[in-house]
RNA sequence: GGGCAUGUAGCUCAGUUGGUUAGAGCACCGCCUUGAUAAGGCGGGGGUCACUGGUUCGAGUCCAGUCCUGCCCA
């Protein structure tokens, strides 16, 4: 009576089901750590380094993030991309060190530590901010480490160690020794609000409103050639009333045509002007004065007034006509106001015709006494606009004023306005040797292609260095001052702060005094040390001294340096000049730039709008939602809601050398092709478990267990396909072309193995006998396929490959093994040809039978009688007159085979009765006495 | 405003020297399965290939222009 219920348990449980303790929830957040405190503890990093020793080396150079501030999934991508480059290569046959760095000097750590306690002294103020990098080391490198980049996380290089700033000063002294370094008083890029020159890269550019004015300068050289009477002014239009009091020319273009006559106002005003004829009309539009035409006017070209002088709309100085070839006839006047202490063009300018340099501010952006306005002194420039317009109009200089929006440069730090001023700065001459930049530029492989002509124009129009600043926390400029307040600049003496520097760190400099220093460098008594301090692109494009040269495990030039695409005018080229510089040569063979984090919606998502977000938190009620709205872009935040190997599955299958879109609907779409890799791993996994313990001890001998004749045709198909899998992946990792891996791995796991391979072959694993030969043959396929996709994985899946490779039966880590080898054996893709005209077969069953299953006539294709047709000509191949070989790879009980005319299928109801164990409907269940509801191939296998 | 890039399904991306009905993965809808089950299978819907014009028998692909977005610069 009972007899029925336990028998039927024991046929399931004759089954043989996949049985693994591989989870299929990855739990990453939690096993991620266990995992690295793992690696940690048996210094995986430092036992790959010793057994790749002797292989050809790999050195990717890292370019050092700013030791400020959260990990920002910016960096994390571009830290990943590195980790994956380097595990690559190192699976690919290198020894591939990889050295962490940081920046660590600079404004933008200054600029907190001086924000936070006002008035330090400067030893405290670098005492602090030390501490205050090294902080955000430690932060940063848990994060890094935490993401499963490998490296020597216990020795990174940092800008800030005596060592390197010893070299960036050596740096320093060789290119004094070359004359490359000159000190001039020229306009620089000045913050008033972080008080320092900037370099170029330490701009933005934001919308700002000036005033824009036309001022009249009288000309007093009477009797000008060509001008018929007396009293013309010339037009000047400008953007930036304060720099008027600095103003000791005007410039006019050479060839430009210029009118003078006489203006009216609809008011009765009268002028009697001088403008470029190309400016008349938009002259007339923004200030209401029209050129009378019944007048006598008079039309030169802008070369005919060189050399004439013009009064000064109100200081008691001429003002000089000049030529040049930058004036535009876009906007203004073809006249334009120079203040050679305010512009870089002006500077130029004024230097050709004898001008003078006047720039009356200070370093807080006042107005000093040199202005020659007593009641402007120590009012910030852009307070005295207004004052200057005033005084314009009551001089009855002004002729127009209007509001002007543009695009104007700020500080990246203070987020002030600049200003040109001119001050004391050492500078870098740049067209001594940017021919060679410009040669080296060709000798290095830019990928993409399109960033070698970036940084060929960026190099080929960049103006000198300037490398002072006016800052605290950085590598000091080892030059002197004699008493008599000449410049004590020689390579020799900046070798010798090195050298002490080396020693005791560049705190020295602060700590001792000038005697001090004057003794143990052997300079004469009374001379002084230089305030100022290196720009921080020098520090980090010193690298390649300080570091590469250095580091035992590194060589110059390195083979890839991989940043963001704004480092074509950052660190790439810093980097470049220094190298070309120092060693006439680029400090790199290949350059690789990632795009920028963007949200989905194409907006860009910096690292300074992140702080912005945080710094401004409760300021205003408009940055608070901002701040709420915005999205978290910390890599913590994902790798602690997702795992780390979301994020670098992320990183692996975006599209990097253009702006990477990121989202959190796009984190649980990678978390989708996660899963389905991590849940096929699982199967595989499960299918291996009965796998004779003497194959998995004597790996990987247990792969090669079964010959391949022994495989069936569809085990063959797989192999070929991961062979060609491994091709491509291959070639994927050494064209730096992640995204192609992923998608060719996944779409192998989707299309190939889960629909394919592993559904078709579950009959076979779960029912056949315990060894029959095609469930042995197609277990060795399964571990092959599994070994093969665990290591080609192991550089992206960190993390989890690690975790695969272990339940493999490995007692080592994944990334210690080499990249599996394409298997020649299954080159030919003999197998392929068949499984494709099986696949159009399969197709149109699969049509016929869904349509049976819509009409709810049949449930699973088991219960499902098929007519197939095929072709007369084609489907040669012997597999299309094995039947069980077609009913297998179908997935179908009863099947039924025809030629005709054209490929076809028919769907009709099997009335064979159903198998209790492999549950296909078989006409020979019931024909086995001693297992009456079994077909002959499970009596058979229960035995 | 200039230089360099970019624009193919809801999302991330393929689309070879121009050549059938533009593909994949994910998402979505329906069905099946419950022996991969917080899984799996099958089927399906979904695209004016940014826009406009041109070359061509034929253009996502080549040419010109426009627009969007990003980087760098002014």
């Amino acid at each position: 009576m009972s007899a029925e219920t336990p028998a039927k348990k024991n046929y399931k449980d004759t089954v043989r089901l996949p049985k693994t303790d591989f989870p299929m929830k990855a739990d990453l957040v939690t096993r991620e750590p266990q995992r690295l405190a793992k690696w940690e503890a048996g210094g995986l990093y430092q036992r790959i380094m010793k057994q790749s020793a002797g292989r050809p080396k790999f050195v990717l150079h890292d370019g050092p993030p700013f030791a400020n501030g959260d990990v920002h999934m910016g960096t994390a991508l571009n830290k990943v991309l590195k980790d994956i480059i380097v595990k690559s290569k190192t699976m690919a046959g290198h020894h591939a060190p990889f050295i962490p760095g940081w920046d660590c000097h600079g404004l933008p750590i200054e600029f907190k530590v001086v924000k936070e306690a006002k008035d330090l002294a400067p030893a405290e103020i670098r005492t602090r901010s030390e501490a205050y990098a090294r902080k955000f080391i430690d932060i940063q490198r848990q994060s890094f480490k935490r993401l499963g980049i490998f490296g020597d996380w216990e020795n990174p290089y940092l800008t800030l160690t005596p060592g390197y700033e010893a070299d960036i000063m050596r740096t320093f002294a060789k290119f004094v020794e070359k004359g490359l370094v000159y000190r001039a008083k020229r306009p620089v890029q000045w913050s008033y609000g972080a008080q320092t020159a900037l370099a170029e890269a330490e701009v933005e550019y934001k919308e700002k409103t000036s005033p824009a004015i036309y001022v009249k300068f009288a000309v007093l050289t009477p009797g000008f050639s060509r001008l018929q009477e007396d009293g013309y002014s010339l037009v000047i239009w400008t953007t930036t009333p304060w720099t008027l009091p600095a103003n000791l020319g005007i410039a006019l273009h050479p060839d430009f045509e210029y009118t003078a006559g006489t203006f009216a106002h609809e008011d009765g005003r009268q002028e009697k002007l001088i403008l470029a004829n190309s400016r008349l009309e938009a002259f007339s539009a923004s200030t209401g004065f029209k050129l009378d035409e019944s007048r006598p006017t008079t039309k030169f070209k802008g070369s005919t007034l060189k050399g004439a002088e013009a009064q000064h709309p109100f200081l008691p100085r001429g003002s000089k006509v000049i030529n040049a070839l930058f004036v535009t006839n876009d906007t203004g006047t073809g006249a334009v106001h120079m203040a050679p202490g305010h512009g870089a063009d002006d500077y130029i300018a004024g230097k050709e015709n004898g001008l003078e340099v006047l720039s009356p501010v200070d370093d807080q952006g006042n107005f000093t006494a040199e202005c020659g306005l007593p009641e402007f002194v120590g009012q910030h420039v852009f307070k005295s606009n207004e004052g200057i317009i005033a005084i314009l109009e009551g001089k009855g200089a002004l002729l127009g004023n209007e509001k002007y929006v543009h695009q104007y440069p700020h500080c990246w730090r203070s987020k002030t306005p600049i200003i040109f001023r001119a001050v004391e700065q050492f500078f870098i001459r740049i067209n001594d040797f940017r021919q060679d930049a410009l040669k080296a530029i060709d000798t290095v492989n830019w990928l993409p292609a399109w960033g070698r002509n970036r940084i060929h124009g960026t190099v080929e129009s960049r103006p000198d260095w300037c490398i002072s600043r006016q800052r605290t926390w950085g590598v000091p400029l080892p030059v002197f001052y004699a008493a008599d307040g000449s410049i004590l600049m020689e390579g020799e003496i900046s070798r010798k702060v090195a050298d002490a520097v080396e020693l005791h760190g560049t705190n020295l400099w602060f700590e001792k005094d000038d005697a001090f220093w004057c003794d143990l460098i052997g300079l004469p008594e009374g001379s002084k040390r230089c305030k100022d301090t290196l720009d921080v692109w020098i520090d980090s494009g010193s690298s390649s001294v300080a570091v590469l040269e250095r580091h035992p495990e590194l060589y110059c030039p390195a083979d890839v340096y991989i940043e963001g695409t704004d480092q074509h005018r950052g660190w790439f080229q810093s980097s470049l000049m220094v190298s070309v510089a120092v060693r006439g040569t680029a400090p790199y063979k290949t350059v690789i730039t990632n795009g920028f984090v963007v949200d989905t919606s194409g907006k860009k998502i910096s690292k300074s709008d992140q702080e912005q977000q945080g710094d401004d938190k409760g300021k205003d009620g408009k940055d608070k939602e901002k701040a709420k709205s915005g999205k978290p872009m910390t890599a913590e935040h994902y790798f602690n809601k997702y795992g780390s190997d979301m994020v670098r599955l992320w990183a692996a299958s975006v599209d990097y050398q253009n702006d990477v879109p990121f989202s959190e609907e796009l984190f649980q779409q990678t978390g989708e092709s996660y899963r389905r890799i991590r849940n096929t791993f699982r199967v595989l996994l499960g299918n291996l478990n009965d796998e004779k313990v003497e194959q998995a001890s004597s790996l990987p001998e247990a792969t090669k267990m079964v010959a391949p004749h022994s495989y069936t045709l569809i085990d063959r198909w797989i192999l070929e396909r991961l062979h060609s899998i491994v091709s491509d992946c291959l070639a994927g990792f050494a064209a730096y072309d992640f995204r192609k891996v992923v998608s060719t791995i996944t779409q192998f796991v989707s299309g190939d193995l889960s629909a394919l391979y592993i559904d078709i072959t579950k009959d076979r694993m779960y029912c056949d006998a315990e060894n029959s030969p095609r469930r042995r043959a197609t277990q060795a396929a399964i571990r092959e396929i599994t070994e093969t996709l665990t290591k080609l994985l192991a550089p992206i899946l960190a993390y989890t490959a690690d975790e695969t490779w272990e339940f493999l039966g490995h007692a080592d880590s994944v990334h210690l093994q080499d990249f599996p080898q394409p298997n020649e054996t299954f080159a030919n893709a003999e197998a392929g040809a068949a499984v494709e005209d099986l696949l159009k077969a399969r197709a149109v069953i699969q049509q016929a039978i869904e349509a049976a299953r819509q009409a709810k006539k049949i449930g699973s294709n088991l219960e499902a009688t098929v007519k197939l047709t095929l072709p007369e000509a084609g489907f040669a191949h012997a597999i299309f007159s094995d039947l069980p070989a077609l009913q297998e790879f179908f997935i179908l009980s009863d099947l039924h085979l025809t030629r005709g005319p054209d490929l076809a299928a028919t769907v009709e109801v099997c009335t064979n009765p159903k198998c209790e164990r492999c549950w296909k409907l078989l006409p020979d269940v019931g024909t086995i006495a001693e297992h009456p509801t079994l077909c002959g191939r499970c009596a058979e296998a229960v035995g």
